[in-house]
RNA sequence: GGUGCCAUAGCUCAGUUGGUAGAGCAAAGGACUGAAAAUCCUUGUGUCCCUAGUUCGAUUCUCGGUGGCACCA
């Protein structure tokens, strides 16, 4: 029987956990994350990670299994899901794969392009000429070797541009040229359900998880990892806005507006992302459950009767 | 009750020596190939509080009103 990937994508606070959870429970079959942060053991209240109930309904992968400490990426996870796929595909016709971090479900779905790693001597040393010499030497290094990517970028993007010349250092080839622009094939089925309610809903559950998280003690949780918020896995939404009133910035009620205001952006891009995509069958998150099950399962039937 | 100050974009305000106005934030749209909860781009017409007056022309000046703030009673 053919295998399927079903993921399950929206911005954050749309009701996507629950979702996923009852869908789970429906085909019984594993839910693999796909939230960049939840990844971090360090970090269960402020990405509202599933809670040891939740996983205790379903089997989850992907949840609380590294260390902020550990460099992880979108190529890493790409690997490292394939991989637990090939196991879990054994075992289940179906899995499922749901989060809100959409570069690592393309990364998934579509594949990466074959990159090295950058040595950290070489990202130190590119972090140091920004830091140093500004973006303007970013710019001149871009042009200098790879003209074609200087021709495509955002040129106002510190992150992108350090990028190509991180990665054109590393393989002593222009960034560009090692973009292939392709789709890989997996070898199983994909599909994919978009969960989406009216943007001043969302917006309202998010000020309202804010605050759900507060009284569950995000504080604290952040308090026990301040000493590390210069490492990038705590360049996260919450986490932030906490670290700058415990740094004395500003009050806490002022770090929660922050921390409200902050994830509706965040929302908002995910949702810029989805719409790009059109292989995505949406669903209302106001509905029913039943019906959005319903639906799911209709996705299942009449995509294996196409194929055939 | 008296005096003074203020009233301009959803918010905080700037400005127009009289020719109908612009920043920051918010908000919206977009980009996105190993740091992605990251990083970056685009978008500003609003009875310039209301009435009357002066003026070719008032959001700008003057009278009055309304609302807010401060001080004095």
């Amino acid at each position: 029987m053919l295998k399927t990937l079903v993921l399950i994508l929206g911005p954050t606070g749309v009701g996507k956990t629950e979702l996923a959870l009852r869908v789970a429970e429906h085909l019984g079959c594993p839910i693999i994350n796909c939230d960049s942060r939840q990844i971090y053991r360090e970090l269960p209240i402020g990405t509202a990670a599933p809670t040891l109930a939740e996983q205790q309904r379903v089997r989850h992968y992907f949840v609380g299994t590294h260390s902020l400490e550990e460099d992880y990426s979108a190529g890493q996870y790409e690997r490292d899901v394939l991989d637990k796929l090939t196991t879990l595909f054994a075992d289940h016709d179906i899995v499922i794969l749901t989060g809100g971090s959409m570069l690592y479900a393309d990364a998934v779905c579509d594949g990466l392009d074959d990159l090295p790693t950058v040595p950290a001597a070489i990202r130190a040393s590119v972090q140091r000429g920004y830091e140093e010499q500004g973006i303007e030497w970013l710019q001149t290094e871009v042009q200098r070797l790879d003209p074609n990517y200087w021709d495509e970028v955002d040129r106002e993007n510190p992150a992108r541009l350090a990028h190509c010349v991180e990665i054109s250092q590393t393989t002593g080839k222009p960034y560009s040229s090692l973009r292939t622009k392709t789709r890989k094939q997996r070898p199983f089925r994909i599909i994919k359900v978009g969960l989406d309610r009216p943007r001043e809903e969302l917006y309202a559950r998010i000020n309202e998880r804010t605050k759900q998280m507060m009284a569950a003690g995000f504080l604290d949780e952040a308090k026990a990892v301040y000493d590390q918020r210069h490492l990038n896995s705590l360049q996260t939404v919450g986490y932030k806005e906490l670290f700058g009133y415990l740094s004395g910035q500003y009050d806490l009620d002022r770090a929660i507006e922050l921390i409200q205001q902050n994830t509706r952006h965040y929302a908002k891009r995910q949702l810029t992302w989805l719409r790009r995509d059109k292989a995505i069958q949406w669903l209302d998150a106001r509905d029913d459950y039943e019906k959005n099950l319903h639906i799911i399962d209709h996705l299942l039937c009449a995509d294996s009767v196409q194929e055939e």
